[in-house]
DNA sequence: TTGTCATTTCTACGGGGATCGAAACATCGG
DNA sequence: CCGATGTTTCGATCCCCGTAGAAATGACAA
């Protein structure tokens, strides 16, 4: 196929509303049935069903069929970064409706994007690691140090090594507009804050919480609480 | 209006081949007049007109007035980092198909995208220039130390002064997957680059061909050849 | 087996939007 | 003032594609 018609291919497929609808429900990294896609954006399933189709087809979405169940996400953390710099695009003209607002402070608060820490919270955790010195700034990526890599252990956040140890890097941000952790070993590190408790979960779907744990312990390591509101 | 509802509008705007084609066109950061675009994606003036239209009216352009002439350009970088960051999306599957292939990996040596230097030689020469000290990597960008101060002054490079000069980074890349400068000050150097006859824009629109003094040049800063074939 | 649930396939329908032509508008050249 | 050129506006047409329903598939439970 000639490149060019693959970028229009890719254009088309996430130009339809219903599909950019599930393709935003789908910006945490989780998979999610097709019924509760459907459901999400207010379509049949039937109807879902032939968008999802495409969308795999398209290479932007993987599919994984477990029993009667067909659990879809994102193919790649490249199409939520795409995403995400999309909804980056999208936001900087609109001061915003009552509704959506705190919907939308949240979301600048703390979030995961696709499988890592992103917003204020996510570039605070950054910002604190370049500081210490446990990382390095290279052209590839956050070269984890010595110092940075003790912590790692202590702490036990476990990973696959994989040859040296990098964090990728992710440039856009709805509000912070700096590069922030991304890559496997983001992933890694955010995992362990789930499961550890320092965050949980928000109700709207990809935002976080820090818990009162979790501010004592980031408040140790040089994150201060963005606002006390 | 709701953000999630915006989010939408732009997906839609780009979502149609003929509008995507045209922004496409416009990723050289030039300006274009209606009529070529719509020669361009092979419609008729009236039809691109409506496009165009939306497209001002969605953010994405923005439209300069002059006699009979009205030149449309995408509206800020973000945009174009955007449209880069697609068309890396959309790459990454396909062996290329023939006639493609040539206009491809001329675009992967060496282009312009919105107003700075991308692919192998973007990235070539922000390595150069990393490895030789001349910048700092830092969470805002690349900061400009004072050797590579120096050879700006003595080069000629002109911008204008914005406190602590910063090359801004630029995450994804066709071919190579590093940052690479992007920015104002990346905007200066390579229109000097540009007006010094290190370079001249290539017959394929974005692309762009160093020449004989050129590669002597950047040879002398630290940038080889990529390929001499 | 039977029944139910989650999902897909197929078919037909309907509407939104892309398209073009014609005409109006604006600008430049003479 | 004239015609030519670049562009937009308006109106009408047509087609693509999103949509839902019905039926088929596959999986789990009883």
């Amino acid at each position: 196929m000639e490149p060019e018609q693959r970028l229009m291919e890719m254009g088309s497929l996430v130009g339809e509303p219903r599909r950019l609808g599930m393709l935003v429900r789908l910006l945490d990294g989780q998979a999610c049935p097709a019924g509760e896609l459907a459901h999400h954006v207010g379509i049949r399933p039937s109807t879902a069903s032939h968008h999802l189709d495409l969308l795999v087809r398209g290479g932007l979405l993987t599919v994984l069929t477990q029993g009667r169940h067909r659990y879809y996400r994102l193919a790649n953390p490249a199409v939520a970064a795409w995403l995400e710099q999309l909804a980056a695009l999208a936001a900087p003209a609109t001061p915003r409706s009552l509704r959506g607002a705190t919907e939308q402070r949240l979301l600048a608060e703390a979030r995961t994007c696709y499988d890592h820490l992103a917003g204020r919270l996510g570039v605070l955790w950054t910002r604190a690691w370049v500081e210490r010195g446990w990382v390095d700034e290279t052209v590839e990526g956050y070269l984890v140090r010595p110092a940075g890599l003790a912590w790692l252990c202590t702490a036990g956040v476990t990973t696959a090594p994989t040859g040296p140890l990098v964090l990728g890097r992710h440039e856009v941000d709805w509000t912070e507009r700096v590069p922030h952790f991304a890559g496997p070993m983001a992933r890694a590190m955010t995992r362990w804050m789930l499961t550890t408790g320092w965050v949980v979960r928000g109700p709207i779907p990809r935002t976080i919480q820090v818990t009162n744990l979790g501010w004592t312990e980031l408040g140790a390591l040089g994150v201060a609480a963005p606002r006390p509101t």
